[in-house]
DNA sequence: GTCTATATTAAGATAGAC
DNA sequence: GTCTATCTTAATATAGAC
């Protein structure tokens, strides 16, 4: 307690460098595609050394869902009421599309997750994500009730919001396909498209 | 070629069955996810009888995918001018949560590959799928030339398409556990709110 | 804390009998 | 066409020296 502790901060380095580097590679391989080599080499470490801050692959993978979900999750937290409702549900795509421009590897690795059925991050979904969404959805609903917004479900507004927006996250490789476009180089034309969508539908 | 040849029958047969099991199974799991173990079970053959069929797990996996992606693309294809533009683009998108209703299993299995890179798809979607999107874009930057449909962004209209309706299959677990409802039960309210979206977003 | 070497499975694919 | 047995590789994880 006496001096500073520097293998301390070695081991945040190290397990950082490795969170990182899993994220890289989770997220374009998914769970079972993903390799400790590939992790390893990306951190710059050996694979009997990155076992020595994790256990198992698994630990690593969940250790990255469960921290990142919470971060994922803070744009719809941030969404409440300042007085002109449309404006804040369109705030909230933005920023949800702001999150696919800056952190696509996060969005495909709930992807992958997500679309093979979610089995390590199942109770985290239907425990606190759905607990925020409802919380959410009856803020929305009061607006809705108070002729504040149009009359739409919020649940399958938030849905909406959540595939329009993450798709240029998880599906950039289409997008940029299909708009012989460069990464993130359409996403103006994206904002002002799902910008015009979401203020066309809720104006009251 | 005077009698009928009861081997192409069973052929045919174990071909098909081969390709069912590999759609069900390729489509939760994802190419690296999916072995050939589970494969030939669900097909009820041994592993070396569906190699016979198949020379490896990656022929019949590209096989799946550039038959299927042809189906998939059907609704877009049968996109075409019939007097009423905002009714024929909302009813494109009726047909894509359709596909989604019916067929989630191909849904989940184009999005597997395309969230990580389109590896083995990647030629067929900046070739013809590229090109059968670039078409039905013109068709609707004319209505909106013709003053028949809002002035959006045709490319941006369709990624939002293909977004809110494949994610009822995509993320179809997630959309359950939110929704604390059995698979499909919700997807009256899905086509009422999709319908709502693209009704407000497109009238001139 | 980090390494080399290795144990242990699992999985894609083949050989060869029937 | 189908099977049993097996080859081969790759991947998770561990042992043990340094």
């Amino acid at each position: 307690m006496n001096i500073e502790r520097p293998r301390t901060r070695i081991q945040k380095k190290n397990r950082q460098a490795i969170l990182e580097a899993a994220l890289e590679v989770f997220s374009t391989e998914g769970f079972r595609g993903a390799t400790l080599d590939q992790i390893a080499q990306a951190a710059g470490l050996s694979k009997p050394n990155l076992l020595y801050y994790f256990p198992s692959k698994e630990t690593i993978y969940t250790e990255l869902l469960s921290t990142l979900l919470d971060k994922w999750l803070d744009p719809l937290r941030a969404l409440h009421d300042t007085g002109d409702p449309v404006g804040d549900i369109v705030d909230y795509a933005m920023r949800k599309l702001q999150m696919s421009r800056d952190y696509p590897r996060e969005s495909r690795l709930f992807a992958n997750e997500i679309v093979q059925g979610a089995p390590r991050i199942f109770d985290q979904i239907s425990g606190p994500l759905k607990d925020l969404v409802d919380e959410k959805s009856r803020l929305m609903r009061g607006w809705a009730n108070d002729g504040k917004i149009a009359d739409v479900d919020p649940h399958h507004l938030i849905f909406s919001i959540w595939a329009t927006t993450q798709h240029y996250a998880d599906f950039n490789v289409q997008v940029c396909a299909i708009l012989d476009s460069d990464d993130g180089a359409h996403m103006d034309d994206a904002a002002a498209f799902l910008s015009t969508l979401y203020t066309r539908l809720l104006a009251p």
